[in-house]
DNA sequence: AGTTAACCGAGACGGTACGTCACGTCTTTTT
DNA sequence: AAAAAGACGTGACGTACCGTCTCGGTTAACT
C-alpha cells in the first residue's frame, strides 16, 4: 500500500494476510520497539511467509507506516478542523489536543521510531506527507485562510508560515524533550501566533 | 566519549586509533548513511580491531554522533549569538545561518540519519542536548534576556517559548520538507516572533 | 510417463505441454545441471504452469529422466545386438560404441546428474532397469548365450557375471575417470571376458 | 579439511567445532539421507553458527563426505593387501570383504547418496580419488604386481585393467541393484579375472 | 446446444533453506 | 593493558524454490 511501485496484481491479495501482517506489526513495535523489530518476526507472528511481506512492501519502514496508517486514518475520509467562529479558542482546541497526543507516553515510542524512519526514508516522507501531514496542513490552512478573511488575521498573513509556527515548536519541543507539553504551551503557542499574526493593534 | 559509563582507563587510550574511527565513521556515513553503516565497516577502514570500538563506545550511534560532534563541535569551547544592539538583526542572523546549514544538501543526509538516531536513543538525546543543543538555545535564551532588559521584548515574554518559536519552525520545514530554507523564511520567522513577543504596539 | 502411480485421466492430456516441459528439461539440465534445475525454471521456460508438471510427474528426477528418455530410447522398440558369428566382433562393436558415448563430454554432465539421481531415488532406478538397463542386458545376455550354444563360450559360463563383466569395467572408468574410454580399452575388456570365459584351451 | 581452497588460518580452527559438526553431519545423513539434509539442521545439531561450515567447507557435499572419511580413513595411515602368496585367496579375501560392506543395508543409503555427490561434484571426486579410492587401487595393483612376479599373472597382464575387471562389476551390480553380493559373487568374479589373465593353460 | 468437469496458464501463498552479513563476545598474538 | 586480527554462536537479511492452492480461460465429453 506504502508505494504503488512495482507490486504484483493487487487483485489477487489475500486481505487476510495483509491485515494479519499489520496487526502484527503494530503490536510487535509496541512490543520490541522498530529497532528490535523484523520482518520475520512479524511474518511469524501473523502466521505468513516472508515472501509475502517482500511481496507488498519495499521496506520494514514501509510495513509499520501503513500498520500505523491502517489503525489512525481518518476512515470517513475527511479531516476537518472546528469552525466555531473563534479563531483562537479553533487553534487552541486543536493544538492541545496535539500536544495531549506527543505527550501520551504510549505513542511516544511509536512516534519516535516512525518520524525516525520516515525522516531518512524519502519514499516513506513522501508517502507521509501525502497520506498524513498535507492533509493536516491543508486543513489547518484553510481555517486560518476563512479566519483571515473574516479580519481575524491581517490581509497579508502568510498562510504557510503561521501553520508552521503552530505546529512546528510543539514538535520541537517534542522531539528534543525539552518541556511539558501540556494544554498550557498549546495555549501559549497559540497566542504569540495570533499576536504576530492578528490584526494590527493599533 | 560519548557515554562516561564504565570505560576502561581512558589514560592508557591510543590517540591515533580514536581519531582513525572517527575519520572513518564521518567519512562512511557520508558514503552510505547510517543505515549501511557497520562497526566492522568502520574497523576496517580505521585499521583497528572491532574491540576497540566496542571498548570505547556504547553503540554504533554514539560512534557517529561523537564523528559528527568532532567536526562541528566549536573547539573555542565557546558558543555566542552576536549582540549588535538590535535583536531583529543578530536574530536574522542567527536563524538565516541555521537555515543555509539546513539547506545543505550535503548536510542532509547526514542531519536526518544523526537526527533520527537520536530521537530514537535517549542516551544519544542527552548528550545531545548537554553538548549541542543545550548551549545552542541558552545562548540564544540569554540574547532574548539582554534584549528583553533593553525593553526590545515585552516584559512578560517568555524566553522558552521564544526560542522554541524561532528554530521549531525552521525544524519543522527541513525535517519534512514543506518549502525553502532561505533567508527571507527565516526573516519571516524572525518578524513574526518579534511581532508576537516584541512590545506592545498600542 | 515415469510413475503410473495415481496420475490423472491421461486422454486429457496436452500433448503440446508435455513435449515443451521435456525440451525445456532436457535443454535446462545441459545448461545448469541437475543441481541448479528447478520445477519452476522449467514451467517457466516452457511456458506451462508449475502445476501441469506436479500433475504428471512425482519429481524433478522423473521430469529429467523422462526428457532423456524421450531423446534416447529406442524409437522402434526393439533393441539389438549385432550377431556376425563371431562373438568377439560383435562385443567390440558394442563395447566400443558404449565407450565412445560415456567418453562424449556432452553426455558427461548429463550422464553423470542422471545417473546420481537413479542411483538415490528407488523408484527412478527401477524406471531406469525396466526401460533402458534390462533391455540391454538382456539383448547382451541373449547374444552370448547363442555364442555358448555355438561353443564359443565355456559350456558353463554364467552369462549375468560374463555381462557384468563386459560392462562394470567401463562403467567403473567412466564414473571414477579413471582413465580414457577409448576403442582399444574395449577391446581389452572384450578380450579378458572371452579369455576368461571362453572355451577351454587346453 | 576437503580442499585447501581459501580457507582461513587453520591454526585458529576450533578443533570442538570441527568434531562437532562431522558428528552431526554422519547422524544426520544417516537418520535422513543426503537429499533432506540441510546445513541449517547440521549447525542446529552441531551447536555451532552456520557461519563456521560455511568458514571451512566449500559444499553440502564436502562436509559429509568428511564425515564419512573421519569414521572411515584408516587412521594408521596404510592400506595393505593381505599377501599368503597364494593370489586367489587374498583377492577373494578382499573382495568378499568389498561385497559384505556393500551388500550391509546400512551403509547402502550413505554409500550412494554419497557416490552420487562424488560424480557429480569435480572436486569431490578429486577429493575421494585421493583420499580413498587411489591407495586402494594402488594397493590393490601392487598385490596384482607381487604376482605376476611371482609368475601367477601373465607377464603382459595389464594391471590396470585388472584392477577395474575386478572392482567394476562388483560396483556395477550393486549400484543397480542388478543381483546379491554375497561371497559366492566375489570368488566368481575373481576366478575370472585369474582365467582372464592368470598364465596361459597350455 | 448447453452444461460440466478436467486441464491449463498464471502466480499468490505458507514454508524451508539458502548463503551472506553484522552483531557482540571471545581468544590469540603483538606492541 | 591496550590493540589488531579474526573465529565464534547467534540471528536477521533478502532470495529462491518447494508443493499447494485459488483464479479465470479454454477444451473436451456427456447429457
Amino acid at each position: 500500500m506504502t508505494g504503488p511501485q512495482n507490486t504484483p496484481d493487487p487483485s489477487r491479495r489475500n486481505e487476510q494476510s495483509r491485515a494479519a501482517i499489520l496487526t502484527a506489526a503494530a503490536e510487535l513495535v509496541a512490543e520490541l520497539g522498530i529497532g528490535k523489530l523484523t520482518i520475520e518476526k512479524i511474518a511469524a507472528r501473523a502466521g505468513v511467509g516472508k515472501q509475502t511481506i517482500y511481496r507488498w512492501w519495499p521496506s520494514k519502514g514501509a510495513v509499520v507506516f501503513d500498520a500505523f496508517l491502517a489503525a489512525s486514518e481518518d476512515p470517513s475520509g475527511s479531516l476537518a478542523l472546528p469552525d466555531t467562529g473563534d479563531l483562537g479558542e479553533d487553534l487552541r482546541t486543536v493544538l492541545r489536543l496535539t500536544a495531549l497526543e506527543l505527550a501520551d507516553p504510549a505513542f511516544d515510542r511509536t512516534g519516535r521510531a516512525l518520524t525516525a524512519e520516515v525522516l531518512t526514508d524519502p519514499a516513506l516522507l513522501r508517502d507521509y506527507r501525502e497520506r498524513l501531514l498535507d492533509p493536516l496542513l491543508t486543513v489547518t490552512r484553510e481555517r486560518l485562510r476563512t479566519a483571515r478573511e473574516a479580519g481575524q488575521l491581517r490581509a497579508d498573513a502568510d498562510l504557510d508560515l503561521a501553520v508552521e509556527l503552530l505546529y512546528g515548536p510543539l514538535y520541537y519541543r517534542w522531539l528534543h524533550g525539552l518541556g511539558p507539553l501540556d494544554p498550557g504551551y498549546a495555549d501559549q503557542v497559540v497566542a504569540a501566533v495570533l499576536g504576530a499574526l492578528g490584526p494590527a493593534r493599533d
